[in-house]
RNA sequence: GCCGCUGUAGCUCAGCCCGGUAGAGCGCUGGCCUCGUAAGCCAGUGGUCGCGGGUCCGAACCCCGCCGGCGGCUCCA
C-alpha cells in the first residue's frame, strides 16, 4: 500500500454515507459525513456518546442501496462502489455550540477484506513513525509529569540533533547577513503593554509579581529585538538591520491543544528580524524566499512539495493603503521575480502588515507550515522606532519577521517523521558504529574508531559480547547510518566492510576511503547516504 | 479550556466484566557460546497496579475526586 491513501477516499465518503444510512435506520441522527486524512467521519448529535461496540455492531446493519440526508464535507464524489468491509477506528465528541453535542464517529471501508487488512497494518506502521513513539525509542527527549505537560526535556542524542540543525541555520542565516543575538527571557509587563502582548496575548503568556513588579515571560522574541535597535540611533546607511537568535519563547496553549514536540508550551525558534525601509523590502523578501526554498530543499523538500501562501490585508488592520499596497507588492514582486509559483489567501495577513507561508507535503503526504515572512507596520510605531535618512529627517523602519525552520522542536518532530526516525548522516546522533567480530579484533577495531573520531565523525564501538546479527539488529534499530563491521580480513588487509541503510552492504573499502567518503557526505549534508552510493560504484 | 477514552515492571501489553494483595515478551544483570551479516542459549533482576479518598473482612479489579496520556473541538510555531 502507498503513502497516499487518496485513492480510496471515494470508497470511504461511499462507506461513510452507507454507515450514516444504517445510523440513521437504527435511530440515530447523523448530520453530517466526511473525509479525514485517514478515514471517513460521520457526525452524530446525540446527548450521550456511543460505545464502540455500539458502533461496530451497526457495520452489520449496512446495506448496499440507498441516500441519507446529510452534509457531506470532502472534496470527492462517493464512488460508485459500494463497499463491503468496514472498521470502526475512533469514537470522539465535540461540541460545536454549547448545546449541541456531535459524537464524531471514524472508520474506514474497503470492497474487500484483504485491503481492509493491507490499510490497518499500514496504520500500525505508521503509528511506529510517529515521533513521540521515535522520540522515546531513540533515546531523544521525553515528558514528564513532574516537569509539567508540554514541557520537553531532550537527551543527549536529541540534543546533538538540535545542535546541528541551529548550526546549520546559524549559517544560513550569516550568509544573509544576520547577526546573532541572545535576549533574556523574561520582561517586565511594561515591555509587553508598549508591545501590545499584554492585551493581546495575555492570557497565552506566564506572568508574575516579584517584589515590586509584575514581570512576564516572553512569547516573542521580537520586542527584545526592537530594544536592541533602540538602543543607539540608526542611520539608513546600516539598513537593513538584521538579527537573529534562537529565541526560547513560552507560550501557555490550553492543554488540549498540545501535541508532542508539534505543540508545545516552551520551544525555540530559529528567529530573525529585519529592519529595513520600505523600498528595501522586496530585495529583501527575495533573499529570504530563495534561502527559504534552498534550505528546505536540503531536507528533501523539494519544490514540488512546497507551497507558499500570501496572505493580504484583513479588515480589521492598521497602517495605511499606501503602506500596504507597497508591502503586498513587493511580496508579490518578489515572489513573480523569483518565478515561484504561490497561492493569495486574501485578508487572512496579520492585522500588522502581510505575509509569506510556507507549507511543505511530508513524505506521508501531510502538509505543515513552517516558514514564515511578515511584514510588520504595528511594532515600529509602537515603539517608535526611528533611523536617521539621507536628508537628516528621523523616519520609521519596516520590520519582518521571519523564521526558516519556525520551532526548532517541531522542525526535528516534522524531521522524524518524514525519515521514519532514519535521520540523514549529518543529524543522526551516532553516525557510525564500529563492530568487530570477535575480541581479537579490538586493536584493529580501536584504530577505525579513531580514523573517524580524527575527522570529527560521531563514532562508537560495540564490542558486546552479542552475536554479529543482534549487534547489526540493534544499530538498525538505532537509525546509525553506517555500521562498519571489522574482522580478521580487514585487519590484516586495513580495510572495512560498510553497512549502510536498507541492508547494503560492501565489502574491502580501504580504511581511508570509507572515512572520507562518509565524512564528504557529512559536510555537503546530503540527505541521502552517497558515501555508499560512491563506494560502490 | 470543553467532551470522550485511557493509565499495570524501563518499554509493549495480559489480568479488571464475575474483588481473595500480580503475569508474559523485550530490556537490564550474570553465565555459556569466539561467533562473518536484521532478535543464539540458560539463569537472574525488576511493579505502593498514576495519586488521593470511599465501599468491603479483603480492591489492580467496584464508586468518587485529582493528575498525566490519547482522540476530537477550538487554536497555533
Amino acid at each position: 500500500m502507498g503513502m497516499s491513501n487518496n485513492s480510496y477516499r471515494p470508497l470511504w465518503l461511499k462507506g461513510g454515507l452507507l454507515y450514516a444510512k444504517a445510523l440513521k435506520e437504527s435511530g440515530y441522527s447523523p448530520v453530517e459525513v466526511g473525509l479525514g486524512e485517514r478515514d471517513f467521519y460521520v457526525d452524530v448529535e446525540s446527548e450521550t456518546s456511543i460505545t464502540m461496540s455500539e458502533a461496530e455492531k451497526l457495520i452489520e446493519k449496512v446495506r448496499p442501496e440507498g441516500n441519507v440526508d446529510v452534509r457531506v464535507n470532502a472534496e470527492v464524489s462517493p464512488s460508485t462502489e459500494v463497499p463491503s468491509h468496514f472498521k470502526i477506528l475512533n469514537i470522539s465528541v465535540h461540541h460545536p455550540d454549547p448545546n449541541r453535542q456531535l459524537v464524531r464517529i471514524r472508520g474506514v471501508a474497503f470492497s474487500s477484506e484483504e485491503q481492509l487488512k493491507d490499510y490497518l497494518s499500514w496504520l500500525e506502521k505508521v503509528s511506529e513513525i510517529d515521533h513521540r513513539i521515535l522520540g522515546e525509542k531513540l533515546d531523544l527527549f521525553s515528558f514528564h509529569e513532574e516537569s509539567g505537560p508540554g514541557l520537553v526535556l531532550y537527551h543527549p542524542k536529541g540534543q546533538i540533533i538540535r545542535n546541528e540543525l541551529m548550526n546549520f541555520m546559524r549559517e544560513v542565516n550569516s550568509s544573509m547577513g544576520y547577526n546573532e543575538v541572545y535576549t533574556t527571557h523574561v520582561y517586565r509587563s511594561e515591555l509587553w503593554k508598549i508591545s501590545g502582548h499584554y492585551d493581546l496575548y495575555k492570557d497565552k503568556m506566564l506572568i508574575f509579581n516579584h517584589e515590586d513588579d509584575e514581570l512576564g515571560i516572553k512569547p516573542m522574541n521580537c520586542p527584545a529585538h526592537i530594544l536592541i535597535y533602540k538602543s543607539k540611533s540608526r542611520s539608513y546607511k546600516e539598513l537593513p538591520i538584521k538579527f537573529s537568535e534562537f529565541g526560547h519563547v513560552y507560550r501557555w496553549e490550553n492543554k488540549g491543544e498540545l501535541y508532542g514536540l508539534l505543540r508545545v508550551r516552551g520551544f525555540v525558534q530559529d528567529d530573525g528580524h529585519v529592519f529595513l525601509m520600505e523600498d528595501q523590502l522586496e530585495q529583501e523578501v527575495k533573499l529570504l524566499v530563495s534561502k527559504t526554498l534552498d534550505v528546505l530543499s536540503m531536507f528533501g523538500f523539494s519544490k514540488d512539495n512546497v507551497k507558499i501562501y500570501l496572505s493580504t490585508r484583513p479588515d480589521e488592520s492598521i497602517g495605511t493603503d499606501e503602506q500596504w499596497e507597497k508591502a503586498t507588492s513587493s511580496l508579490e514582486n518578489a515572489l513573480k521575480s523569483l518565478k515561484q509559483p504561490y497561492e493569495v489567501k486574501e485578508k487572512d495577513g496579520a492585522f500588522y502588515g502581510p505575509k509569506l507561508d510556507f507549507e511543505i507535503k511530508d513524505s506521508l503526504g501531510r502538509s505543515w507550515q513552517l516558514s514564515t515572512i511578515q511584514v510588520d507596520f504595528n511594532l515600529p510605531e509602537r515603539f517608535k522606532l526611528e533611523y536617521v535618512d539621507r536628508d537628516g529627517e528621523k523616519r520609521r523602519p519596516v520590520m519582518v519577521h521571519r523564521a526558516i525552520f519556525g520551532s526548532i522542536d517541531r522542525f526535528l518532530a516534522i524531521l522524524l517523521e518524514n525519515f521514519r526516525g532514519k535521520m540523514p548522516t549529518w543529524l543522526s546522533p551516532v553516525q557510525v558504529r564500529v563492530i568487530p567480530i570477535i575480541s581479537e579484533i579490538q586493536d584493529y577495531a580501536m584504530k577505525v574508531m579513531q580514523e573517524f573520531l580524527k575527522q570529527g565523525i560521531r563514532v562508537d564501538l560495540d564490542d558486546s559480547s552479542e552475536t554479529l546479527s543482534k549487534r547489526i539488529k540493534g544499530s538498525y534499530d538505532e537509525g546509525v547510518p553506517y555500521i562498519v563491521i571489522v574482522g580478521k580480513r580487514e585487519a590484516s588487509e586495513s580495510k572495512v566492510t560498510l553497512r549502510g541503510r536498507n541492508n547494503v552492504e560492501i565489502r574491502g573499502i580501504p580504511l581511508e576511503s570509507a572515512v572520507s567518503e562518509i565524512k564528504g557526505e557529512i559536510s555537503r549534508r546530503d540527505v541521502n547516504q552517497t558515501a555508499l552510493e560512491r563506494l560502490r560504484s
